[in-house]
DNA sequence: TAAAATTAAATTGTACACAACTTAAATATA
DNA sequence: TATATTTAAGTTGTGTACAATTTAATTTTA
């Protein structure tokens, strides 16, 4: 067997499934006129809101390069504030506009439609989360999670 | 629970693995002067060489939007080259250099390398490629290889 | 076989991703 | 307490991704 063949690699089928998943998501956001980075960063502020943009970039393993942008485009679109954290004026606060807010409703269905588009029933989801969650934590990217054994 | 969590997706452990994956390539690539999108390129030519450009982008599910600039860096790099099929004058046929092909050597330790970073041993490996073979098939990303049930 | 449809690359524009660097604020330390 | 170090965002530059469009070659079909 040949060790540079791309289908005897564990990579390939990384990068192609988690590029296929967000292209999976595009239609489901398009309505709420969101990216799919741009989804991940409101799933964390709906999570919690008022939340130090280092604290974004920890969770979902983004820096601010990546980060001063997309944020700046949440804003424009009215979804989000930025503050500074009097106590520590290097800290940029983020905050959910009302707007940012009720987006969320339209986001309820998205989980369960991706599940469906993915094809996925709750045992197999739940396997494959089990399988992903511990190479996550191999990889230490538990950020922000410390449920590693 | 919440179905909006973070933690409570398939998608993000996902796009952060696969972003994880490729950091960890970097080093092992920079010695090649490759990035990882066009170190899959390489490994698709060193499988089969004199290859149409429109079959390495359904290898690697790419558009031309992504290929043309990242070939003509390779190009520029004196690792590929561009002909033209005579048979149907709109095919671009890839085809190594030998400087390209000369690469696959120094790029043969990679694979065992990458595993090494990873943490994963052999009986693991296989656990998560059945795994993301299975859902790549799902997703219809078999792309040239017909291996799915 | 001439016009229409299809196909393969290239081009354009937007949006990540990230390394490397800059700037400003806060903390540590001599 | 003045200087050095660290930290948080922002900036710059390179390289993907991909939708949408354009161009040129080939194939269909009227």
């Amino acid at each position: 067997m040949n060790p540079l063949s791309l289908s005897n690699q564990l990579c390939f089928p990384f990068y192609a499934i988690s590029k296929e998943i967000s292209k999976r998501y595009r239609p489901l956001l398009a309505p709420l006129n969101l990216t799919y980075p741009q989804y991940l960063v409101m799933l964390v502020l709906w999570e919690q809101d008022f939340i130090p943009l280092k604290s974004i970039g920890e969770r979902l393993q983004l820096d601010s390069g990546t980060l001063t942008p997309l944020i700046n485009k949440l804003i424009e679109m009215g979804y989000v504030k930025k503050t500074r954290n009097p106590e520590d004026e290097r800290q940029l606060v983020i905050t959910l506009t009302e707007k940012g807010g009720a987006v969320k409703e339209d986001a309820q269905e998205i989980p369960a439609k991706i599940n469906e588009v993915l094809g996925l029933d709750e045992e197999e989801f739940i396997r494959y989360r089990r399988l992903l969650d511990e190479l996550a934590c191999r990889l230490d990217l538990s950020g922000g999670e410390e449920n590693c054994e």
